[in-house]
DNA sequence: CGCCGCATTGACGTTCGTCAAGTCTAGTGG
DNA sequence: CCACTAGACTTGACGAACGTCAATGCGGCG
């Protein structure tokens, strides 16, 4: 049997995501079984949306290459970047509460996800505990992560919110393989404020600032990280003094 | 068999929060198989905590009656109120990824909640299809609703933001049957400015301004709203313009 | 009655947003 | 190969919004 790129089916079981992603902590039999969660492969290209607010919400998306920003729209127009996604994240759980998406995930470079319809998701995890389990400590680590954003945006000022939002980005792709002080932006600076609660400006400065002060290298949107323990202390100020 | 009021069994069947809170969407028959996911109720007074940051997690909380306030606390001793909760909502959601809650949960006034052991809920989620869409939802719409801080946060100004709080207290406070028009704030204008990302002062400040524009009569934590059409413009300029 | 916690109000300072000019880079087409 | 353009980024000058600090008021409770 031949197949070509386009049509292998990759089961989760020999994913090379299968630490980060879905399966996690699943013993190998029941990893064989959530193996056809995954109904289809689906490739978004720079720029174009995943799914958009309003449409209605069939299933989750679990990343495999490429990095997602989701947003939401005030009725007036302004736009808030919720988060940045990448390898192994899952998204789409905004949709399940009426059935009808209430932001957009857009692809900030040429990606591939996996598609798992939300039906099957909740069929199997009724028959596997540990599906079930981790579908809801997925859920939660969502809504803890935003306890963080919130935290961010209502106390900190702006170097503490970019330094913060640098580490993490740092610390998310080193989880992935990368490396531990170099990275490449796939967002623009005005994603970023938008992300942090700043304008575009302020993200420009403070990058700027930083750099003046040694912390970082920056060449648009090459990133070198000079002293991390510098930008932690910066936003842990009394933890780290 | 005589019971006094602390070891009333209540059940979520003939519980008068059942529109409201867990078992919202269940059929008859389901309702009574989710009548023993509550073991235990739980009085917390005043200023108690319900549960801390860093407790074991083994339990989701329904609140029965009082007004709650979740909130974070960084590294370096800030917090950060992430929610207020009434009647019929359901707290501890973020202790499920970690098996550790990461928030506190304490008390604005006298309460009471319905004690659900989480195994429980997952046993008989697996069980009762209904419950388990339920639960999904609920998580979800936490999502949501944190989407819709951060756009908050991010992007409004004082007035907005405050307009938006009180607006949506006095919703969800008049879907419990309240006036649509008055409200008793049980927090104070600390406990606001650190949801909204404000200082206390600017609460104030903000509050006597509506005030004096006659959009609101304010004395101390209780508030009459006169004009709430104008608050709506407040929030969303464009759109009510 | 006096204390304590909460709220209000004013004066002033800081941070970040706004507006504007100018630079850099990648991509396009002659 | 180079000129041109568009989009993203940088930098500066200025102002507005909100934070900070401090004084004062108010109400409830021992």
């Amino acid at each position: 049997m031949t197949l070509n790129a386009d049509t292998i089916k990759v089961a989760c079981s020999n994913c090379n995501l299968r630490e980060l992603c879905m399966p996690v902590g699943l013993q190998p039999q029941e990893l064989q079984r959530i193996d056809d969660i995954v109904a289809t492969r689906r490739k978004v290209r720079r720029k174009e949306t995943l799914f958009a607010s309003g449409e209605r919400f069939t299933a989750l998306y679990a990343i495999r290459i490429g990095v997602f920003k989701t947003q939401v729209t005030a009725e007036d127009g302004r736009e808030q970047v919720t988060g940045f996604q990448m390898a192994g994240e899952i998204m789409g759980l905004d949709g399940i509460v009426n059935d009808h998406h209430t932001c957009d995930a857009v692809a900030l470079e040429d990606a591939e996800v996996c598609v798992m319809p939300f039906e099957r998701i909740e069929e199997l995890s009724r028959e596997v505990t540990a599906l079930q389990r981790h579908v809801h400590q997925i859920m939660s680590r969502e809504i803890v992560r935003e306890h963080g954003v919130m935290l961010l945006l209502s106390s900190m000022r702006a170097e503490e919110r970019l330094a913060a939002f640098l580490l993490n980005l740092l610390q998310r792709l080193h989880a992935r393989g990368f490396s531990a002080s170099e990275l490449v932006l796939r967002m623009t600076r005005e994603e970023i404020g938008s992300y942090l609660g700043l304008k575009l400006e302020t993200v420009s400065r403070t990058m700027s600032k930083f750099a003046e002060e040694g912390l970082v290298e920056v060449n648009q949107r090459h990133v070198r990280i000079l002293d991390a323990d510098a930008l932690r202390r910066l936003v842990n100020p009394t933890v780290c003094a």
